[in-house]
DNA sequence: AATCCGGGGCT
DNA sequence: AGCCCAGGATT
């Protein structure tokens, strides 16, 4: 396979100069490629470097609580992740001395790494020919062979790996493996490929049928879904009450000002009353947002509200917390915005009254 | 095989 | 307004 060399050229050439590039260190690496999953480089790079300071080893992760690892990953998405990760770091601990594994047999049993993150790990830290086919190099490799199956199907995938293992350059795993990569991220890109910088061009099946904009093939997603949910602004003194949302599911985990999906205001007190156990009554409707997720859409309605005198919180994930520690705990985007008009408004009436 | 799970940047 | 991103787990 004559592209295979040229491509390797290109990569020494050109690869871009990335924290998790500078060192070989197992562990490194998989922080790294659980962070890049389905998220860019760019929305990385902070975090990375501030993660790895806090837990620079696995046993640091492992000794740590969830939920300051969730600190570290708020805003990152996907929160399973790290959830997953956790929970590996304590079995590497457990089951494999604190060293992270070396075979893919048990990288791939770890929680949160799956075929791509498996091969990535073996290729990128042990130099081992382990695919790691993630969207780039199906894009890659799809144009390159000339592959017009929707690679949604798991089968197409089959056929990369399989491709993307006969074309292993002997010793050069790490480097064939990120060059691919690299490639899909820089040149290769979805939408204007930039063919004409491409150092394989002349091996692609798809530029020579100039069809590279017609791959990959894709199956569309359906439309998002809008829901308008209701969120409670209770406040008492400086503090105010927020809910700690249940360890699985959407957001699993994570802080919130609570809230529940509803039509009207008189479903919100119901359902609220349902799902807390606590009586509220709505005072002034404070401000409206909006978020965005990949699936749904939240159209949130915030309302100041008040609680009987006499109610005291028994629900357990609901939680008094001191303005001053809102931002200790670990709050998802969705609510970000909330919580900064919040502390805005509470800081300067805070000036007004001194 | 289909669905769920975040967030952000680009077109 | 879509599309896509260094995907995995669950059903």
């Amino acid at each position: 396979m004559d592209w295979v060399k040229l491509l390797l050229n290109w990569y020494l050439e050109n690869k871009r100069d990335l924290p998790w590039r500078r060192q070989k260190d197992a562990y490194a690496i998989w922080i790294s490629e659980i962070m890049l999953q389905q998220t860019r480089v760019d929305t990385v790079l902070a975090y990375y470097t501030r993660f790895l300071e806090r837990f620079p080893t696995v046993r640091d992760l492992a000794q740590a609580d969830i939920d300051e690892v969730l600190k570290y990953w708020e805003g990152l998405g996907y929160y399973t992740r790290a959830k997953n990760m956790h929970k590996a770091a304590g079995e590497i601990v457990r089951h494999h001395q604190g060293v992270f594994p070396q075979t893919y047999r048990e990288v791939l049993a770890l929680p949160g790494i799956g075929p791509y993150t498996a091969g990535a790990v073996m290729s990128i830290a042990y130099n081992q020919p382990y695919p790691a086919v993630d969207g780039n190099v199906l894009r890659v490799m799809s144009r390159l062979y000339l592959l017009k199956k929707d690679i949604s199907q798991p089968a197409v995938k089959k056929e990369v790996e399989n491709l993307v293992k006969q074309a292993f350059p002997a010793e050069q795993a790490c480097d064939f493996t990120q060059a691919l990569i690299e490639l899909g991220a820089l040149v290769c890109l979805p939408t204007a490929p930039k063919c004409f910088g491409c150092p394989i061009r002349q091996d692609c099946k798809a530029f020579q049928e100039n069809l590279q904009n017609a791959l990959p093939s894709k199956q569309k997603k359906p439309a998002r879904k809008s829901v308008i949910r209701y969120i409670a602004l209770i406040q008492q003194g400086d503090r105010i009450l927020m809910n700690k949302r249940p360890a699985d599911g959407l957001l699993g985990g994570l802080w919130e000002f609570p809230g529940v999906e509803g039509k009207n205001k008189k479903e919100f007190c119901e359902k609220f009353k349902i799902k807390y156990g606590v009586d509220i009554f709505p005072d002034s409707h404070w401000m409206d947002t909006k978020h965005e997720f990949t699936h749904l859409i939240w159209e949130m309605k915030i309302y100041r509200c008040r609680l009987d005198p006499a109610e005291t919180i028994k629900e357990t994930r609901l939680q008094w917390i001191p303005l001053q520690e809102l931002n200790t705990i670990a709050i998802p985007t969705a609510f970000q915005k909330i919580k900064n008009t919040l502390l805005n408004t509470n800081s300067s009436r805070g000036r007004f009254l001194t």
